[in-house]
DNA sequence: TGTACATCAGTGAACGCGCGTTCACTGATGTAC
DNA sequence: TGTACATCAGTGAACGCGCGTTCACTGATGTAC
């Protein structure tokens, strides 16, 4: 992701930058050396006390900058998705009411989220390569800020299917377990994704489905399964 | 995970004991060094290239022996929990013959299934951080080694849930497809299963729900509504 | 508008330390005959 | 069964190097009056 265009002084964007290059490339933040971290960034080794007190702080700054930068546009286009479906008008139907203007709009809305967020991951792999290593990695600081930045990410979900009436009417903490599990699948296979290019169009295709294959399922299981089987 | 059972060296397993624990409280495998290891593991920092030409090759070693560990424990385990509701002599029905016996015991495979799992994970935390640790790590060799594990472990639960007859006769790359995605998200649950002991009931029973969820919205999906409508 | 001062981003030299790796060595165990 | 030799796991000293951190400094920008 480039931080270009962001007011940060230049010797901060300069060593976040090193950071999500460095991290990609050879080793996890943990494992990076300051004064490789300056060279790679063409500055004074000194110059990143002048930024951050140590790498947790760094990884901090480049976490808020990312999620800054996704959060927003992932709700935007569901919305899109959603009126490209049934336009923005037009009164909102319940499942029970509509069955198969919802599961269309579903699809719909469930495809090009799907393609938008790995457009998003092959356009920025450097960030995504940091978010999920360090989900899993050696510093709790950073750990515990992604696993918030998941959860912000789930909750989106969650609204944007209530609202856009994507799925059967469900209690919300349904709603927030599914959200939950989708969000963590597809940053798991956005790794996938950046490494096996030759792979993409097969990946898309097996999140659209695994997406599907789960809110059918939770649907289901909640007693929905009569208002779906009338939607296929 | 003890290794005290392995016919290792001495040296070489303490040298991956050490590995484990300090991978598990403080740092990833790479940010680690030779002496701190060997520090830890009370050997001469020299001992290492006795047993191992770098950090890959310890990582492997680890990797191959828990491997080993697990993988056949968790194929039994789903054989007894089968057996428990029907009995090895009995005939082995398909879904589409005896919808409620082959519900009843699906839902029997996968709590019982579940709980293991998470028992084994609490009782060897340290083995599990370093896979998924490492499974997003910085290095290649270790993550194919491990993306290896997890499509092995998923093979292994789609032969069972075919041979169990866990779900309606589904294609074989169906089945497989679930499989990978179920066992993705059983490792990334056993992070927070070891980390917040609080909630790891919820944490079963989500994980239970989630494979219930995807299962069925498959079968679904792939026109065995029908039948599960009649077992529900 | 000018002046004085404070803040900010960045530099360069210097420190002591822990690191990976090498070398030559040891003593115990295994193997050939 | 004894002997000679090889292999193996581990030791301890020594090397040169890159590291994090500190200090005192600089020049540009911002701010008070």
């Amino acid at each position: 992701m480039s931080l270009s265009k962001s007011v940060l002084a230049q010797g901060k964007r300069l060593l976040m930058e090193a950071a999500l290059k460095l991290n990609a490339s050879t080793r996890s933040l943990n494992a990076l050396s300051l004064r490789e971290l300056a060279r790679e960034a063409g500055l004074n080794p000194n110059t990143f006390y002048r930024h951050f007190k140590d790498f947790d702080e760094l990884g901090m700054a480049i976490i808020e900058e990312m999620t800054k930068q996704i959060r927003q546009p992932l709700r935007d286009l569901r919305r899109r998705a959603a009126e490209s479906v049934a336009p923005a008008g037009t009164q909102l139907e319940s499942w029970e009411d509509n069955p198969r203007l919802n599961l269309a709009k579903a699809t719909q809305v469930n495809q090009a989220t799907v393609k938008l967020f790995f457009d998003y991951v092959a356009a920025n792999p450097n960030a995504f390569i940091l978010g999920i290593r360090e989900l899993h990695g050696a510093s709790p600081v950073l750990r515990k800020a992604l696993r918030q930045v998941m959860e912000d990410f789930a909750q989106d979900m969650a609204d944007d299917i209530e609202e856009l009436r994507l799925m059967p009417a469900l209690e919300r903490s349904h709603l927030y377990d599914i959200s939950e599990t989708i969000s963590r699948e597809m940053f798991q296979l956005s790794m996938d994704y950046i490494e096996q290019p030759e792979r993409r169009e097969q990946i898309c295709l097996k999140a659209e489905k695994m997406i599907t294959a789960l809110i059918m399922g939770s649907a289901v299981l909640h007693g929905h399964g009569p208002t779906l089987m009338q939607a296929l």
